[in-house]
DNA sequence: GCGAATAAATTGACTAGTCAACCAATGCCA
DNA sequence: TGGCATTGGTTGACTAGTCAATTTATTCGC
């Protein structure tokens, strides 16, 4: 828990004098991945560690800063599309570069194997976890 | 992330229904551990993940529900040190077996070995992170 | 086709983590 | 010894994560 807070501190040294916090940031990723088609609101939750109402504060904030465009769907009129804006593209493409270097930099003290190998056990780990909590990890 | 995210949430589930949250636990850990000489404010804090300002607002609520007992110091009247209640201590007793169990629980997936090699690249990790992030850690 | 269960999203109320600004006590030292 | 920097801690304002309750829309069973 030390670490992943540590990795968070050192993504959000690089992301937020962009005006962006890490989750939004992760938002934005997940939007730019879902491409033209967008996503609904709980879909963009599923793929973040956070809960659902906690998204939709998140894509307030966003949508306030003109990151992200919100439609409600008219086919299923439950349902809330959420696109990437222009804004945001914009934003990444700038971000994108100084997160991956921040990310290379962090693991440069682990060789390949380890790397893999932490992944592993981690990935073990929330298997464990999965089962315990009820949930799908 | 993930995974550090579900240990707290399986820990979390442990210690909620006994009206704390991970982080109180915590901090009555840590006072528990100083025994009858008390800590300041800020070395809890170092003692914890958090940064400074978090810690005076868990110790507010710890001390509305009587669990710690809070006091300033006469020798530097600048530090207000704190001490575990007995209502605190009695608490701590109730919860510490369950949060054993928890924690063998969720690591039953992992051979003691692989365990310690975990520990150890997340440690290394830490190295890198605070050097770059210019923290001890 | 109608009523009940279910699904998607939101709101309220709370805890926590962060930064910046601040206050009060202490230490330094000229 | 009086002024200034430093230290310990607190406050304000914000983001985020959580649970419980609610609203609106859809689907299912009969």
């Amino acid at each position: 828990m030390r670490t992943a807070h540590l990795i968070q501190r050192n993504y959000s040294r690089i992301v937020e004098p962009h005006g962006l916090t890490i989750q939004q940031y992760n938002v934005l990723r997940i939007l730019r991945g879902a491409g033209e088609s967008g996503l609904p609101t709980l879909e963009i939750g599923e793929r973040m560690i956070e809960q659902t109402p906690g998204i939709t504060r998140l894509l307030d904030r966003l949508e306030a800063k003109a990151m992200v465009r919100r439609e409600r769907s008219s086919t299923d009129r439950r349902q809330v599309f959420c696109w990437i804006a222009p804004a945001g593209l914009a934003l990444l493409t700038e971000i994108d570069a100084p997160i991956d270097h921040g990310g290379e930099e962090a693991f440069a003290g682990l060789k390949e194997d380890e790397i893999r190998a932490l992944i592993g056990q981690l990935e073990r780990l929330r298997k464990t976890l999965g089962a315990i909590l009820g949930l799908d990890v």
